[in-house]
DNA sequence: CTCCCGATAT
DNA sequence: ATATCAGGAG
């Protein structure tokens, strides 16, 4: 486990990396970012965007969702993966804005995770993105990243993941630091081939030091 | 824990 | 061929 002054040293080193990290999954308000995240599950978020395109035309509101069949929402998008699930989840997921929302998206994390479909990570990203709640949601980069580093321990949970990033980093930074771990991790600490040779922080992190020696 | 699942890079 | 991708529900 990193110490809270090496976990400083990373999180700066990876800011002079990608200063301007930010959300990529395109959208224009709070409804489309919850779609946009629902449909990222296990899913290249550059695919989500190409589908989300010609989403977001022909379905605008909550209603819009529930005009159409499962079976239509469904073919709309195929591509994505896990499409019978997320379907099904955004017909339900807008039913409920409607019943209990009055058609909004609501703003805090704690009725975001009652929505279908909307877990700890998107809620995050949600409060986060769409209204400016410091948040760290963590995804496979975020957590690949942080157990790599030394940030947490292997075997944690990403809830304790999540935890231990909240305790080590200042609350201001929350957000910030969490599109600068998943840039990191999407583009420089990558699950298949690490790059590890270019990496500003090999002097600290065993696991690159492992990689390195064993030529990965 | 398993299942859901197509697209893409390696 | 196979691992991986901005996870969540049962």
């Amino acid at each position: 486990m990193l110490t809270k002054a090496q976990v400083r040293h990373c999180l700066d080193e990876i800011t002079k990396m990608f200063p301007d990290a930010q959300c990529e999954l395109t959208h224009r308000n709070p409804f489309e970012l919850v779609i946009a995240v629902l449909l990222s599950a296990q899913c290249t978020d550059v695919l989500v965007n190409k589908v989300t395109k010609n989403l977001f035309k022909k379905y605008k509101k909550p209603e819009d969702y529930l005009a159409v069949s499962l079976e239509e929402l469904q073919e709309d998008i195929r591509s994505i993966g896990l499409y019978r699930n997320k379907a099904k989840n955004i017909q339900k997921l807008c039913q409920s804005l409607i019943d209990e929302y009055g058609g909004e998206v609501p703003n805090t994390k704690s009725e975001m995770v009652k929505l279908a479909g909307v877990g700890q990570k998107t809620a995050n990203v949600v409060a986060s993105v769409a209204f400016g709640e410091p948040a760290i949601a963590v995804d496979t980069h975020v957590e690949r990243v942080s157990k790599r580093l030394g940030i947490c321990r292997w075997k944690d949970s990403v809830t304790q993941v999540e935890e231990t990033l909240m305790k080590k980093v200042p609350r201001e930074e929350w957000t910030a630091t969490h599109h600068r771990l998943i840039f990191f991790g999407r583009y420089h600490c990558r699950a298949r081939n690490p790059n590890c040779p270019d990496c500003p922080l090999l002097d600290i992190c065993r696991e690159g030091q492992k990689r390195m020696r064993k030529r990965l």
